[in-house]
This record gives structure tokens, C-alpha cells and sequence, in this order.
DNA sequence: CTCTAATGTAAGCAGAAGCTTACATAAAGC
DNA sequence: GCTTTATGTAAGCTTCTGCTTACATTAGAG
């Protein structure tokens, strides 16, 4: 389970809100702290997880600090719900087939 | 964002590992709690919580509850996962586009 | 009916986690 | 080299949350 991380990471509502922050492309961190009701350095604070869980890239530009979506990441996160998936669709379908059985006895 | 609870609700570790203990078919309570390390009780507040957010649904069976993986909480949280992931990688075409036009010019 | 088995619920505590304010750092401009 | 701009970090507090122990509930056995 490499996305263990990524799953406890995204849990709180702020954190994954900064994370949707960055659907549209990167930005700066200031910039993306403006669009919350938290304080900058929350935001900050915030991002600094996301980056430790390897949610997100930063790039220095300037006195700026650029954050991106990391790729890599969020393939994990997919792999797992579809492996939870694929295994939620398996135990459906034996589920109808034994109930199938049991109306031909 | 109607996959908020479910996030939220899978940032546990231990409740994260009781929702993985039905990937392999649906379970009673009580069974399932013998697989981990904390009290039956601690397991039981897990399925609660799980069954609020929607991704387990409970049958009753005898003195027993028998617990079971739900298909649409998972697929809220695929399409969730997957709206991202498209994006995401929309922005790296999008980057890669923007740094072979710089390097034409 | 009583007893037991399987589970859910309540109270309370201990540790985690997010927010804010205040401080530190680091690059650019003049 | 100061000042400003953009950001990260630290300390402290408050709230949330998961765990345990003890009790409640419900169904079936005998």
C-alpha cells in the first residue's frame, strides 16, 4: 500500500481543498492561500504535507515557490480504489450466481 | 464532491485496514475484529462510521451483522480520483507544449 | 423464561492535528 | 547592503478522534 500516505494526507477538508486548488495548474503559494478562509501559514503548513506525502511539486521561482500535482501519486491512489473495485465487482457477481443457485434447488 | 465523508472516513489506518478486511467477501463483526490488534468495540465504532459515509452496508443475520463492501461509495471515489488524474495530466501536455515552444524559440 | 452469544452504545481519557500569532529565511530591487 | 516580497518554521492552544472499559440490546438455545 504505497498510498497509505496520500489516503491519510487528503483526509482533512482544508488540505484536500488546497490539493483541489491545484486541479487547474500550478501556483504560487501565496496565491492559493488567498482563496481560503485559513491563514497563510496554515496553507502553508498544509502543503508542506502534501509534499511529504508526495501529493505535490515544488518549484523555486523567485522568492515564489510553485506547486504542482504529482502524477505519480495520484496513480497509486487509482490503482488502490480500482483494485477495491475490481474486488467489490468480483463479490457481486459470485453473490448473484449463489443466489441464482439457491432458486434452481 | 459527494465523496468528502468517504476520504475523510479512510484517513484511519486501523479503519482503513477494517474496510480492506471485506475485500475478499463480506464478514460478521465479530470475525473481523479478531484480526486486529485493537478491542471489538474499537472495530464496531470502525463499521459505524464506515456505514454512515456509505461504504459498507450491513445485513442481519441471527444474533450476527454480517458487513459488506458498497459498490457505489467506491465508485464516487474512483470518478473522484480519475477527474483528477485527467487533469493532471492534461497540465503535463499542456507543460510539455509550453517547453517545446520555448525551445523553438 | 433464563442464559448465552454476538454486537452496538456511552463515558472518559490520552494523544493527534489544525489554526493562529510571532519569528526566521531567502531572493530581488534599489 | 538595506528593504521588501514571498514564503517556511516554531510554540502554544483548542478541538477532534480513536481506544478502552463497562453497560445495553437483541436473537436464539435449552
Amino acid at each position: 500500500m504505497a498510498c497509505q500516505k496520500a489516503l491519510t494526507v487528503l483526509s482533512d477538508p482544508t488540505r484536500r481543498a488546497v490539493f483541489e486548488g491545484l486541479r487547474d495548474g500550478p501556483a504560487p503559494a501565496g496565491l492559493l492561500a488567498k482563496r481560503f478562509p485559513v491563514s497563510r501559514p496554515a496553507v502553508s503548513q498544509h502543503l508542506k504535507v502534501l509534499r511529504d506525502a508526495g501529493l505535490v511539486d515544488v518549484e523555486r521561482r523567485g522568492t515564489s515557490r510553485i506547486y504542482s500535482i504529482r502524477l505519480d501519486a495520484l496513480r497509486e491512489l487509482r490503482d488502490w480504489i480500482d483494485g477495491f473495485w475490481d474486488d467489490a465487482l468480483l463479490q457481486y457477481k459470485e453473490a448473484l450466481e449463489r443466489d441464482d443457485g439457491h432458486r434452481q434447488n
